[in-house]
DNA sequence: CAGTAGTTGACTAAATCACTCAACAAAGGA
DNA sequence: TCCTTTGTTGAGTGATTTAGTCAACTACTG
């Protein structure tokens, strides 16, 4: 169906979560969880693959938790979706260049490739710091011009 | 790992092979099977998910097939891949408008459903006659210019 | 050293995917 | 009317993936 998993749904809640947490001080799984609404076992798993991609760090103990390792304007939704779904990686055929015997002369390979060049950059363009600035401007209850975007889900004809 | 089906991949093959068939005859399901790489039996099934949508049409018996049912033109890669795969839905809470309880308050669904509305009005644009015209070129062996993009699947840091 | 908090590997139930198989239905020619 | 050719369909299957859970573990702090 062309869809993220659950893990990165999750996972972009708890790094917004975290880029909206004002203190230095760690945010601990409990609080995040909450947040996400994610099993506290489930949430550790996700940030475990946040953390081996260096987009947080984690300390233990009391007073322990969760902290971005980036600035938020560093971090994209790509970096996101790569740290817990893999590569964006439209057809198997696109997983490395060349592999495909039908390649070059393929025009729905080329196709892929481009549809797949599109995503990959608008992922990488919204950072981290763009989706907080949002997440702000809706809970001071301003519009927002994305709010207009239509995504329609049923062909119109 | 945000991944078309391996059916969609074929019923695009499918749907270009029947496009650039010159002849009015039918395409049998034979001489499909050989240029989609699939098997007979797995390739009258996505046919008979397209026969569904309303995008090709077949004939029984001697000398029977598959045509497409439509002019290239008027169809599409998003109907293509909505009749094999079902929606483009990015994230689940895009399923239905207003049904997540989170929605407009939530900065992530707004950026899951711009893109998504980006990636459907990309899937929309390509249009089965151009994907032809792309394929004749490059049988001729002549360059195109979508040959130059480049997919990174690594992120460059 | 007790309590808090994150970590990890093993496990699993359910779903989905990518098929196959076999019996069937229709069309057309001899 | 058969017989052959071709498409149709539903049931089934093995492999893989997903979305988790559980429990034992490690590390830090006071």
């Amino acid at each position: 169906m062309l869809q993220i998993s659950r893990r990165a749904d999750y996972a972009v809640r708890i790094m917004l979560e975290l880029g909206l947490h004002e203190s230095d001080e760690p945010l601990s799984a409990v609080e995040l969880t909450a947040y996400a609404e994610v099993s506290k076992a489930f949430l550790h798993k996700i940030v475990g693959d946040l953390v081996k991609a260096g987009l947080v760090v984690t300390y233990k103990g009391p007073a322990g938790g969760i902290v971005l390792a980036q600035p938020p304007a560093e971090i994209s939704m790509l970096d996101v979706l790569a740290a817990v779904d893999g590569p964006v990686c439209l057809n198997t055929c696109l997983l490395r260049p060349n592999e495909c015997p039908r390649d070059a002369l393929c025009p729905a390979h080329l196709f892929w490739g481009r549809l797949q060049s599109i995503v990959m950059g608008e992922l990488a363009k919204a950072t981290l710091d763009k989706l907080i600035t949002q997440a702000r401007a809706l809970k001071e209850g301003r519009e927002w011009p994305a709010n207009n975007v239509s995504y329609v889900l049923e062909k119109s004809r």
